[in-house]
DNA sequence: TCTATAATTGATACAAAGTATCATTTATAA
DNA sequence: TTATAAATGATACTTTGTATCAATTATAGA
């Protein structure tokens, strides 16, 4: 999985450096949804030497390469995701803040719609639906 | 506009004190996706002693009411878009950071399929859509 | 293999964004 | 009008993100 990301950095024309490896390494391994210094510990603890800079200018170039996107999720820090195939789809409970990640889209027609009415050219989307989880749910209509 | 946001408020129990009135009439008028910062600049052009503080708890509670969401936009401040009717639909451009608006999704099945595969009460959802608008597909092209 | 080059790094310092606290003020209901 | 709890705003603080630059390192070419 970091493999690929290693293949599109380096296909780019960007350095694969010892740094780097490690980061993308720990990117794919470790959970997703991870804050710029939540995933800074986490590459720590696998090489100690790894400054935050670096972790930030990663993250930065993955988004710039449209390979990650920065998203809100309740705290001030910005938390990263995977574009996996230019998408990433997310349920958000409003009450506890679970996140959920699902796989299907059928955005498809979407895409060609919006592409043709504003003359973009689209590369990917996010969606996120807000609502309330089942335990919420029961815990609001136990009151 | 901001009527309505008032009217939600005071349907909810929170009070309608002139801080928030002044907060809300800024919102509605003034265009969107601002900061917590920009808004509270906004606002004080309005009414000079209101607090950065209570800005930043009244964009927190128009959240948790779901009227709003923080997004991020580039920078590193989260900016605050309205969930008309629940939701909001962004076309950002990969190159130039431009950010269009538009109203029509066709999210209401997905909204009920999202709903019994996982138990979630769907109240709204977010859609952005990135790629690369005309201006910087030109732009590219003529290199 | 060795060297020249520019990309990348990480330390440091800094700016911006968000949070916690608490005495004071104010909207609301009685 | 008054009692009450909600809301405010000043202050101080933590976290998150950015700028800078000398030192390091990956890569291409000799
Ligand atoms: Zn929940
Ligand atoms: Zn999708
Ligand atoms: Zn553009
Ligand atoms: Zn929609």
């Amino acid at each position: 999985m970091s493999d690929d990301l290693a293949r599109i950095l380096t296909a780019r024309g960007y350095r694969l450096t010892a740094a780097r490896r490690v980061i993308l390494d720990t990117l794919s391994e470790s959970g997703e949804h991870l804050t710029a210094d939540e995933l800074t510990e986490q590459v720590r603890q696998r090489s100690t030497a790894i400054g935050r800079m670096t972790v930030y200018r990663t993250l930065d170039l993955l988004c710039d390469l449209g390979l990650m996107r920065p998203v809100y999720q309740g705290t001030g820090a910005a938390h990263y995701v995977l574009m996996r195939d230019g998408h990433h789809h997310h349920l958000i409970c409003t009450g506890c803040g679970r996140v959920v990640e699902f796989d299907e889209c059928a955005l498809d027609e979407a895409h060609e719609k919006i592409a043709r009415r504003f003359g973009f050219e689209v590369e990917g989307h996010l969606l996120e639906f807000y609502g309330v989880c089942e335990v919420c749910r029961s815990k609001a209509a136990a009151n």
